[in-house]
DNA sequence: TGATACGATAAAAGCGTTTACAGCGCCGCA
DNA sequence: TGCGGCGCTGTAAACGCTTTTATCGTATCA
């Protein structure tokens, strides 16, 4: 087995105590001593346990993430961003899928078993009342994507300002007055931001946004496409189509095509999030960029100083921070390359 | 603070001994006392800590997942894969990158810490021997994507198989002649598989591959790109052009069309993993599907199942296992839609 | 020179489980 | 009636740490 605390102790002629104090650079030990165990420690290659040092310790130094069990590559560059800013202050990162049936809730699970210092909760439908408590106990959490109110720290790109830029540059440079919107799910704030963007700049320019122009989709593969066949069978086509992700934009631009529309001439498409794919599909999609990597790091550190500063007073912690989005245009929107 | 065994025992008037067997179901308990226990830890909302558990029963219930500092949704895929694979088993998924500085290997931290039961190593460059070792300490190790022989279990896709079809595809169907490769990185196999697919269906059927339509590229974005304006800058243009993956082959499409060419009239291209971009791309490509969400979980599952079987007589597993490709035609290579 | 304070270290008490072992009541059998 | 065995449950020792408390020299001061 591995060395333990013990062997060092004994290799190096000193107590436990005198070990752990050495290792972990706590109160004073005599320059000499602490020399021993140090070179104990290299030659027997001594790493404490992790587990025997949470339990004593009431600390795990893990930090818990729990994302929807979604193939998306905007969750990937979460991920990304959360395991860089875990690793870069010495913490594990433990993975959790939102379970399929909708009863479960696994972030519970990860709280109740003591695994987790604190969490990132990424785009899940989550218990306001039960994250308030589990806050309240401790262990700090984060909510990336997602907003149920109450004091909960939540981080968030300006879906609202991201749409509101896209849809007045297809109106106002471009002069369309005709613009559906795909929309994706609705239990987090995203879609129903980038739709009150849509919905705001229209009116104040005076433009209808009828019913039919809002058609649903679920941010999936496929929905976009579904959703794009019923929006070009309207007696009234929409001269441009905003789709709430980029992978239901790039679907509505093979629907059109499948019909032998040319996109931009005959519809514009655009998109949100500028995935790698974005760039790639033809025409090249008009989007918006989404901070996706900074937004995960920026939310594991603060569920992180949180974690630590539990004692002491802590400074206000935003209650809320929206990171800016760009408009990244290409073609399909009707811009020349 | 939560709930602890203690509590539990001294709410239904047991020994906190009672309560362990009743929650495990190890040994038997009488019908009415288990009722009774069961009600308490019903009421409490009793979960065990895993911290303690783990270090009593020196098993931890995770996974760990080690993969590359990479943005792929190759990746993301193979963490899904065994996620579920995970979560299915009742275990924990602790995922850690592999760090920038080629010296550190975090894989070697998880296990000597005691983190995790068992690992899946995805396309890391890992030291055999470490790797090893670790098995022979009992923490069974299983690699993806990565092949370091010495009898460490591997997962791997079947690239020199695909690589053939593909070429064969190309050659035998389409009748060009002068295939070139595009690269990736060199310290897993599969870039170096692939291309021996391409070297071996040319050499059988007398065509020559100069050492000039070999270019070097690194699996990311851009590499593709300027590895294909190498190859067109060439003499003897090549006909089609074989990417090790998909981004590089989207790139290498790009930089053809910026230069005026038609894929595929002008120069086919194809590439390798069928990403969800490859059907998205203009004209949309040919290459070749990984089973790649299914790799990661045959992986996690092979090595939870290592780890339990620890102790009693193990049947024999696998040293490799390799799984189908598929060829999915598209028309980079010159097919019609 | 003896009481005092202090720096350095050892000893011991948790942390919350699992699990080996002991104990107890009861039944069946000799 | 006495005793072995069995079903059930309590007790206590690990597991490998952190942290509090106790101890022991040694220097300091009156």
């Amino acid at each position: 087995m591995a060395a333990t605390i013990f062997d060092v102790a004994q290799h190096a002629g000193v107590s436990i105590g005198t070990v752990s104090r050495v290792f972990n650079n706590r109160d004073r030990v005599h320059p000499e001593t602490r020399e021993r165990v140090l070179r104990a420690i290299r030659e027997l290659n001594y790493q404490p346990n992790a587990l025997a040092r949470g339990l004593a310790s009431q600390q795990t130094d893990t930090l818990g993430l729990v994302i929807p069990q979604v193939n998306d590559p905007f969750f990937f560059e979460i991920v990304r961003g959360v395991e860089d800013a875990a690793s870069a202050a010495g913490y594990n990162l433990l993975i959790a899928s939102q379970p399929r049936q909708p009863g479960e809730h696994s972030y519970l699970r990860l709280f109740h078993r003591g695994h987790v210092d604190a969490m990132v909760l990424v785009a899940i439908d989550v218990l306001a009342h039960e994250v308030q408590a589990i806050i309240d106990r401790g262990v700090p959490i984060v909510l990336v994507q997602q907003d149920v109110g109450r004091n909960i720290p939540t981080f968030l790109a300006d879906n609202y300002y991201g749409a509101r830029t896209l849809i007045e540059h297809l109106v106002d440079v471009h002069g369309y007055r005709r613009v559906a919107f795909i929309s994706g799910t609705d239990y987090t704030p995203d879609s129903r931001e980038r739709l009150r963007g849509l919905r705001d700049v229209l009116a104040e320019r005076g433009l209808d946004l009828p019913a039919a122009y809002i058609t649903h989709g679920d941010y999936l593969r496929g929905s976009g496409y579904r959703a794009m066949q019923k929006l070009l069978d309207l007696p009234a086509r929409p001269e441009a189509v905003f789709a709430a992700n980029d992978q239901m934009a790039a679907d509505a631009i093979i629907a059109a095509q499948a019909r032998g529309l040319s996109v931009p001439d005959d519809v514009a498409v655009v998109g949100f999030d500028d995935v790698p794919m974005a760039s790639y599909v033809s025409p090249p999609l008009t989007t918006v960029s989404q901070p996706v990597y900074e937004l995960g790091w920026q939310a594991a550190r603060l569920a992180l100083e949180a974690s630590r500063e539990d004692a002491g007073a802590r400074p206000i912690t935003p209650r809320m921070v929206q990171l800016p989005t760009t408009l990244v245009v290409r073609r399909s929107c009707g811009c020349a390359g």
